[in-house]
DNA sequence: CGCGCTTTTGAGATAACTCAATACAGGTGG
DNA sequence: CCACCTGTATTGAGTTATCTCAAAAGCGCG
């Protein structure tokens, strides 16, 4: 799933996959750890696995033939990752923080071998992705740079953050580039934006790649977020 | 499903449906005409129905704190909406061309009263939501006004058109404004664009809602398809 | 310590936007 | 049937947010 722009992104479905009793039936659920630069699959691969995410972060990318590039989606603890459009996958996705991975096996649920409940649930994860696609939308289309850096800082300190007294803060395991990809900016108007943020005091860099959230009401106010 | 970017939009689930044998079984199943202006739902209405449409247009949107529209879905024959977040619809939906659809409900398959076969084929429909989003969102973060245009047409064409000698003609359902918050553009831009692709000889317009494409890859080559 | 890669900052260019005016088309009433 | 009227579409002119190209600064690593 995206990060995530989706009203609640705390109550993902992914718990609801531990209580069924997959080992007792036909599919073989196996876990992989995966290092940093791992592809998980590439577009055009044959799909054979749904993914849930157990820990680390994974990213989703397409390119045109023009060689632009467009980061479709940053996956978290907890997502569902690997829906394909038919038979093959039709993104790219590598890992950009160390990761441990559950693989569903697609063809026992297209084979009805799989429990209803497992179907049911794969159908929830689906139509969740959905939606936090329609939100990422409205933040492409309609959204200034500012607003989309912060609705993006915002949702990933709702999913990683780690409160801090008042403040919060979380590390960004991906790179400006990836930022820029992910949000249809440049990468110095991610930098940019990123200074003006610190300048109007709505967030602090301990480094380039850890934010410290000092005012989430202002990020939020900055974000537009859907109605 | 999207005026749909996806790469195969002739291959639709949407017969399938028609195979199954709901009518044997609790769901039911039901017919509608809807008027131009009809609203299938609203966003926040509790989602009792996916909706299969057997001719006509819809659109969806969405609309941010501020005022700012988006369109996020055209849908047309063969297309399969009304993916609900969780309970509750998450856009409006309304008629933009005088439609017939099919009513499926959604609970009876929350319920598992319905068939596996049916279950599954909605999955498959999810499937290719989840696809035909992914391309529009490199449609809208990675394309200029002209390629975004171009694509629109190219695929309305396609899934619409009627041939006409060497070229191929369609109607437009929806509005200027309608076209530019799909493709996260102004009127003007919009209508500008139409302009440049009338004076480059790519298309023409015999109505200001009527295409006629003289130039099938002229269009392809200005839409900058995904890879 | 120095090298390469990422990030930040600067300055100028440009695609798309905004505001404004004109043209067009469909529907209504005289 | 034609003139008017209203909403939609087109065109024009100037502004602006973001991009591009370029340089400097920061950071990690051998």
């Amino acid at each position: 799933m995206y990060v995530n722009f989706a009203p609640h992104p705390s109550e993902d479905l992914g718990h609801l996959f531990k209580e069924t009793p997959c080992v007792n039936r036909s599919t073989s659920v196996r876990q992989r750890r995966l290092a940093v630069g791992t592809h998980l699959f590439r577009e055009g691969d044959a799909a054979k696995y749904f993914y849930k995410i157990k820990s680390g972060v994974l990213r989703s990318t397409r390119v045109l033939k023009n060689g632009r590039r467009q980061v479709l989606s940053f996956s978290l603890p907890g997502d569902i990752i690997g829906f394909p459009n038919d038979e093959h996958h039709n993104t790219d996705c590598d890992v950009i923080a160390p990761a441990e991975v559950t693989l569903f096996r697609r063809k026992a649920l297209a084979n009805g071998e799989e429990s209803p409940e497992m179907r049911q649930l794969l159908l929830l994860a689906a139509l969740r992705e959905i939606s936090a696609m329609q939100d990422h939308l409205m933040v492409l289309a309609r959204k200034s740079a500012i607003e989309k850096v912060a609705s993006f800082l915002a949702v990933l300190s709702e999913r990683t953050g780690t409160s801090l007294g008042n403040y919060s803060t979380f590390e960004l395991p991906m790179s400006r580039a990836d930022i820029a990809d992910f949000l249809g900016l440049t990468i110095e108007t991610v930098s940019r934006t990123f200074s003006v943020l610190r300048k109007s005091g709505a967030i602090a860099l301990e480094t380039s790649k850890i934010v410290v959230v000092l005012d989430m009401d202002a990020l939020l106010d900055m974000s537009q977020t859907s109605d």
